[in-house]
DNA sequence: GCAGAAAATGTAACGCGTTCTACCTCTGGA
DNA sequence: TCCAGAGGTAGAACGCGTTACATTTTCTGC
């Protein structure tokens, strides 16, 4: 909807959801950062329900109201922390040019690293995937966040300047895709290899058509 | 994977899922459907919430144990009702021909239906979205055949006798975004005709392809 | 019919997310 | 310097999913 200058290491815009843990006092920062940190660890060691609040609390070394200062349940810790993990991948990718010569060799680059980062990680990302899933309306702006910082990660992966309605469209389509073939994959359904083959068609399909497009107009 | 026949009124295969309650003796065909519908009826009234086992057991005449004797979870026992509801909208249009010249209309028809079923009952469907895309690796068969019976429908509605594997792959995309943007509208990030415009683009693009393919082809 | 198995019942108990309460400890402004 | 109030702490308590169990009811094969 509104604009974005897609990128910027300082949000500042009120509209819509930031980088999370943005306004806080530095001793606040490193509370939440702990508390997320420590929920991705859980995460890893023991999937979905291994993420155990009292348990957060006690790893961030905080107790358990704080957690609950921060982050007003465990799913939405959880989303923050999914966020947190999709910036990441953002902001590796960001500077670099990547390889490839079309958009869809270069968005499959992308979608081969991030799956190898799933597959290093399985737990916790079943645990971050169906939090996500899960989320109701009161992680609403998380996951415009997310949604935000996912389309940006797929535009720019795909070299395309000008960010037009319809390749935004696009984009966002080739996004529904990955969250639903990364739900198969958390539970079991899809293996990384039918999640990167199912995700080439889509990319095709979807890139294909914004070539034509683009040579078209 | 495993190839399907892609419809076949009467499922009778052991791989994959089948019609959930089928081998049962009538009075325990009878509780099981009964606690079904109790749950979807507490989801309409209260969401995800209000669909509690206790709650799900009263109103089914039964006892706690009985409900987890036919489902291990609630998560389950809601997987179980959305797909019962997916096979109620893939049985209402299974016999006529859909109006519409294009698979492109044809789908959408069923779309703009299927959209208007779950603005008549928002917290019913909230509720059954978000335990399906919670659901873990133990619900998979019951995943499978959700899977099942949309690609099922969208390829009929298309009106595609022959499923190719080119055609599965499509259909499975627009699976995929549909499920990805029930869950934007069940949390509220997308109105209902959001929802329709995004699935009209997802649904144009993929079967416009198709088209140019089956004419080279 | 009837013995034994399977299914159903009612109820208690446990675990974990979430809330609440009472108390302590910083921090920033007069 | 002091104090008021936000922020932090410890721990109890509550609700609901889930499990366990003793008892009763309903099937099934003989």
């Amino acid at each position: 909807m509104t604009e974005e200058s897609a990128m910027g290491a300082e949000a500042r815009k009120r509209p819509v959801a930031q980088s999370p843990g943005s306004g806080l006092k530095p001793a606040q920062r490193a509370r939440y950062l702990r508390i997320v940190d420590s929920a991705k660890q859980l995460a890893s060691e023991g999937g979905y329900d291994a993420v155990q609040m009292r348990a957060v609390a006690d790893r961030s070394g905080v107790a358990l109201g704080t957690v609950y200062r921060y982050f007003p349940s465990k799913n939405q810790l959880l989303v923050v922390a999914m966020v947190t993990q999709f910036e990441e991948v953002g902001e590796y990718f960001s500077g670099a040019d990547l390889p490839g010569d079309t958009p869809h060799e270069r968005i499959m680059g992308v979608l081969r690293a991030s799956v190898s980062r799933l597959e290093q990680d399985p737990r916790q990302y079943d645990a971050l995937v169906r939090a996500v899933m899960f989320a109701d309306a009161s992680s609403a702006p998380e996951l415009d966040r997310l949604g935000q910082v996912l389309t940006e990660l797929f535009a720019k992966s795909a070299g395309i300047e000008i960010v037009t309605e319809e390749v935004l469209n696009a984009v966002r389509i080739v996004a529904d895709v990955w969250m639903s073939t990364l739900v198969a994959w958390a539970n079991g359904r899809q293996s990384a290899e039918g999640v990167l083959a199912h995700m080439d068609t889509a990319v095709r399909l979807v890139f294909d058509r914004l070539e034509r497009l683009q040579r078209a107009g």
